[in-house]
DNA sequence: ATTAAAAGCCAC
DNA sequence: AAACGTGGCTTTTAAT
């Protein structure tokens, strides 16, 4: 059923659909907000039909956001008993196996009756009451709008895919591990390692270097002197196996995790498609099912390599964390460290040196990752008292989400996403801490790390999900941006025509926490360089309004993503 | 036989 | 330098 149409309602069937909302999308000069409970649900569909929406609300997520945000806690969504429709819901995976075409050998299928669900009317009403209701000038509208935009800006990655040259990826791999080998064999360079470093331990041709307990006994016979397989901790010691383990070590992570296998698996028609996870980790920030899309190795992103005629613009934001910190506590002070003298913004660490908080940028680096991480020791506990001095505001918005963790209380993001209560561990703890009979050690000292390790945690959420929210609004404009783009130029310059999603227009494919990739036809790549820019700016300005805070990024054009990092 | 945990490295 | 945040993923080993 689709409802709110212009004409009324109308029960649709589902192949029905794409036509009834490319019409709709183009009746109007305002495009149509789409509510339904599950962007996976209806959004891949209807790419594969060649429509795209310009504007979604997705309920699943919005609700999960506005279940558990301080900002919302009185609404009748966040007061009602748990365990209703849309707390259980699950996610719609793409991967999932789709709706199987049924057998038409003996005649057309059953008509299905289509599945109740919750009704989405009610729920977009709970959910517009709840977001009335709240405090923060609109900033939870802001976030529900970014989250269903990235939803849509997911399932479009998705749709559009990474393109990789799997001759390129193969090339990397043969350079380094030799030829692919037969199944069940290892790759030349590593069986050339494992008998170096039987040989430098004196160890059996048995021994397998990927058992660790076996490889440590080994290592303990021949007086190397290692208690992990770290790798930091092997570089530290001196011994003949040491080179070679850690050269097995390197190149058997390549195999395993990047190597002839995954490219079998994961790279399909010259595309890598990986299932992005909207809101996937608990601070807001996205999640991927599939091909460890967020930790490609940068020597494999060789193969990420541009069609013909085609190139990428690859930007990530500098600095971002410390900058949304800085906005997040109206610390003009911090903000100024990162703006420079033309307001464009400069290297925030080099702009802290230059306050002369801080005496080497990469003391102001360690720093500052390590207040915003809990970081104790070493160069974070010296630079520690210095950043507080300088930069008040922000030391101790971050210094406040660690303690209000530590007391077992939630925190929240700048635009209203809360964290999640601390588990039953936390409160048995508390509980354990107190009782005099307690048979595995000191429950009290156990108790009070792990109450320090929730602080870590609250204090990191407030930053690292705020950040998240920036980048979900760049993306969010970034993606609205190019499609304007590709309205403008024509796509392939054909008088009239219509270019069809992501096939033909500048449009996205990649988008790791704070860095984003398009690809794009090589005459649009500066004017995508631009809008990327523009973008930022405007991410900035939804978030802080007028707070003077700067997000430069870094911008690079290039037809291969290794060259542009 | 299947599942969970541990160890380790990759990314931001 | 050291072990301080969020994850995904693979292999081995332990547990059920």
């Amino acid at each position: 059923m689709v409802t709110g149409l212009p004409g009324g309602q109308r029960r649709v069937q589902p192949d029905e659909l794409p036509a009834l909302v490319r019409a709709v999308e183009a009746a109007g000069p305002t495009p149509p907000r789409w509510v339904w409970a599950d962007t996976n649900r209806f959004y891949p569909g209807l790419l594969r039909s060649g429509v795209r929406v310009e504007r979604a609300h997705d309920l699943r997520l919005c609700h999960r956001i506005l279940r558990h945000s301080t900002l919302t806690a009185n609404s009748a969504l966040a007061t009602a008993a748990p365990g209703g429709p849309w707390d259980t819901m699950p996610a719609v995976s793409l991967t999932d196996e789709p709706a199987r075409v049924p057998d038409t050998l003996f005649g057309p299928p059953e008509p299905k009756v289509a599945e109740a669900g919750p009704d989405p009317v009610e729920a977009l009403r709970h959910q517009h009451d709840a977001v009335a209701a709240s405090p923060g000038q609109g900033r939870l509208g802001l976030l529900l709008a970014a989250e269903s935009a990235g939803a849509l800006a997911a399932a479009e990655m998705h749709h559009a895919g990474l393109p990789w040259r799997a001759d390129v990826h193969d090339a990397v791999l043969t350079e380094v591990l030799g030829p692919r080998p037969r199944h069940g064999e290892r790759p030349e360079r590593l069986e050339e390692l494992v008998q170096r470093i039987r040989a430098a331990l004196d160890a059996p041709a048995s021994l397998n270097p990927d058992s660790h307990p076996d490889l440590l006994k080994a290592m303990n016979l021949a007086g190397v002197g290692a208690k992990t397989l770290r790798k930091w901790e092997l570089e530290r010691l001196s011994h003949p196996v040491i080179e070679p383990l850690l050269e097995y070590k390197s190149l058997s992570r390549l195999l395993t995790a990047n190597g002839w296998n995954w490219l079998d698996s994961w790279v399909r028609d010259g595309r890598f498609r990986t299932e992005y996870v909207v809101g996937g980790v608990v601070t807001g920030r996205w999640a991927t099912n599939g091909g460890g899309a967020l930790q490609l190795p940068k020597n494999v992103r060789a193969a990420v390599v541009a069609d013909p005629g085609w190139t990428f613009v690859v930007a990530d934001a500098a600095q971002l964390e410390p900058r949304v910190l800085a906005a997040m506590a109206g610390d003009e002070a911090m903000a100024a460290a990162g703006r420079g003298d033309d307001g464009e913004g400069i290297d925030m660490y080099a702009g802290i040196v230059a306050t002369g908080a801080v005496d080497t940028r990469e003391r102001a680096k360690i720093g500052m990752l390590g207040a915003m991480y809990g970081g104790t020791t070493g160069v974070s506990g010296q630079v520690r008292p210095q950043l507080a001095a300088a930069f008040p505001r922000a030391m101790a918005l971050v210094d406040d989400a660690a303690r209000a963790g530590e007391r077992g209380e939630v925190v929240t993001t700048h635009l209203g996403r809360s964290s999640p209560l601390p588990g039953e561990t936390w409160q048995e703890l508390q509980a354990g801490a107190y009782s005099a009979d307690d048979g595995a050690g000191d429950a009290a000292a156990r108790a009070r790390s792990y109450t320090r390790s929730w602080g870590r945690f609250t204090r990191n959420f407030v930053v690292q999900g705020t950040a998240a929210e920036w980048a979900l609004c760049w993306l969010a404009s970034l993606r609205r941006r190019l499609w304007q783009l590709g309205m403008a130029d024509g796509g392939d310059g054909v008088e009239g025509a219509v270019p069809a999603p992501f096939t033909e227009r500048a449009h996205l494919v990649s988008f790791v926490h704070d860095e984003v990739v398009v690809h794009t036809p090589i005459s649009l790549a500066d004017a995508v360089a631009d809008e990327v820019r523009a973008a930022a700016a405007e991410a900035g300005r939804l978030l802080f309004g007028d707070f003077p805070v700067a997000f430069p990024l870094s911008v690079a054009t290039a037809t291969c993503y290794t060259d542009a990092e």
